[in-house]
DNA sequence: TTGTAAGCGTTATCAA
DNA sequence: TTGATAACGCTTACAA
């Protein structure tokens, strides 16, 4: 069923059955409810490729994920709330989303060349930004329009949506800080992706404005998953100078972290305080629940999807992408994992005072 | 930059070029060379929608994943690793992953009808099955290969992967039974997702082989989450006839059914045993550890990858398509969250023998 | 071994 | 308001 069998079956011509499809003007009001009728019952739709052939336009949106076997169990179910945002807000504009994965033993750029080579999208979202991006700087090439979920150390113009990781270590170290914490640990990603670097020097500098210190046995490098949050435990409890907090990059790492506690004795927001990160369900149900962030993952996808379709627009018109830096505000939701420090740790202002 | 620059750029024809970067016969091996060199080096791939418009195939596989704001956060993490081995394959044979996803406000249907028309893909995959599912039905009046992942109650022949809960049940049955508990519950989805109700049933009949019955007021059925486990927990606590041990088709469940069980002062493995299901790392961090089932998730995106591509293969040399039903089989892992049935509640077998 | 040209299904231009 | 036809980029049958 193709539009010349629709066009046959209707005895009007392949011209008018495709205007009065796509809308266009100059159509009888009859005809066209003829053609739309019939394109119904008989199931019938444009094929896609012979559309794209001739309009240069995919009507669809990438959306790169690279799953990696360490995290793909948990760390990419963030992304699902993110896409769900962000495909309704396509649909809602006549685009489709489609989501490459990038297998854990294939390079990245590589499978990105290949997508954009292909003209397989009209446009892109990267996700899981290295500290150095080729992928960045290969688009940054092209007239794709694209964004990079995550910021990265490429160098060009080009537009990024990032979460406050400054926003979210102030407000942890701030918290644990006015609690009475001064040794506080930071857990991070232990691979090149560049929020992981991002966070750390966020807290490190927050620490520093209140004149403390992050020594380099405080910085935690881990996978971000259970598995890293129980390594990390196992590093911090061997630590001979403890600290009383630990933030985390990740909430995922909760998990793991409060069992290695639990093995030991420990309790989370007594012995050790933990922050952790996005607000994922199981930092809610973590007993004691977990300090950490609110964000809305839709919100965030239906951001990425109305600046590439702003983008798309730019380029239909010809006019100039305007290129949009945007860092996503977080709020800290105080849960039970963070309390004071053990008394021998804290320092008592009020017994400093003169 | 199409394949007419390219030839003219290497003073050839348009079929030289396209039958060089083809791989087909009947061309000079030094002029292949240059063609490639060429291509490698002006960065030239084919438009995938004229060869899509020339050929019929795309090359692409689709996998629909059916977001739900309820389960978004972990319960479709399920797929990413199942995806990775899918993607993992299909690269290998040549052919790109592309994943639709169905907004929690789109109607599945419709949106599968809508990437069939256009011609998207050469074959899809659907998944979260329902019991009644129009998706099937509608696919099998079409010829485009496609796999069920999950049974449904769908009439017709079709190809499907399901997990072995049958196994499952029968194998966590067996073992809460023989560790003497005879009060038995079932955790279940809350919506019409097939497996639901095939979870269930395998229980039931499990259960009825050794003499048991499955009462209604122990069929739990809630969401697949952290909340759902935790409303799961409220309402068995609530019983007047408390069950001593509970499965649950979702491992996620455990760690809200395991934080109402901290509130009331339980332990699982204690006063209640649980069984979670595919072998999450959140089960393995939980104390005690979850008894679940080992499950290799890659594997079974593998298979997913071997059997399209064998349809669309069939499809190609024009042979009747075969069609394969496979059960998955897992295998339980005994962890801490399963032990002997409080004193009082326990058969003593050895008391009931004459 | 290479070049030429038809045709895949669509949209858009132009003429009627 | 409609119909005929060119063009999008590619692969392939056929001719050279």
């Amino acid at each position: 069923m193709n539009i010349h069998d629709l066009a046959k079956e209707l005895k009007v011509s392949i011209g008018t059955v495709s205007r009065a499809l796509n809308g266009r003007s100059g159509v009888k009001d009859e005809t066209r409810e003829r053609v739309l009728k019939k394109a119904r019952q008989l199931g019938y739709s444009p094929n896609q490729s012979g559309r794209s052939l001739r309009q240069g336009t995919t009507g669809l949106i990438g959306f790169m994920i690279v799953t990696n076997r360490e995290r793909a169990y948990r760390g990419e179910a963030f992304f699902m709330s993110v896409l769900d945002g962000l495909q309704t807000f396509l649909a809602s504009r006549g685009l489709e989303l489609v989501v490459h994965l990038c297998g854990s033993d294939q390079d990245p750029e590589v499978h990105l060349r290949r997508i954009v080579e292909r003209r397989l999208v009209d446009g892109i979202i990267l996700s899981q930004t290295q500290r150095i991006d080729g992928r960045i700087s290969y688009l940054n090439g092209k007239k794709l329009p694209f964004i990079a979920f995550g910021r990265s150390q490429e160098p060009g113009k080009y537009s990024w949506l990032d979460l406050d990781f400054e926003g979210v270590a102030e407000q942890a170290i701030d918290h644990l800080v006015s609690l009475g914490h001064h040794r506080i640990a930071v857990a991070s990603a232990a691979d090149d992706i560049n929020f992981g670097h991002v966070y750390v020097e966020a807290c490190r500098a927050s620490l520093a404005q209140r004149g403390i210190s992050l020594p380099d046995e405080y910085i935690l490098r881990e996978a971000l998953t259970e598995a890293g949050g129980y390594a990390v435990g196992e590093r911090i409890l061997a630590l001979e100078h403890r600290p009383t907090a630990i933030v985390l990059v990740e909430s995922t790492m909760a998990l793991g972290l409060y069992h290695k506690f639990h093995d030991a004795g420990f309790e989370a927001g007594r012995e050790i305080s933990v922050v952790g990160f996005d607000n994922s369900p199981t930092g809610d149900f973590l007993r004691p629940s977990l300090s950490q962030f609110r964000l809305s993952h839709q919100d965030l996808g239906r951001w990425l999807g109305e600046n590439i379709v702003s983008q798309l627009e730019s380029r239909a018109k010809n006019k100039r992408i305007r290129q949009v830096n945007k860092i996503w505000p977080m709020e800290m939701i105080v849960g039970g994992s963070t309390g004071l420090p053990p008394r021998n740790d804290a320092i008592n202002l009020e017994l400093l005072a003169p």
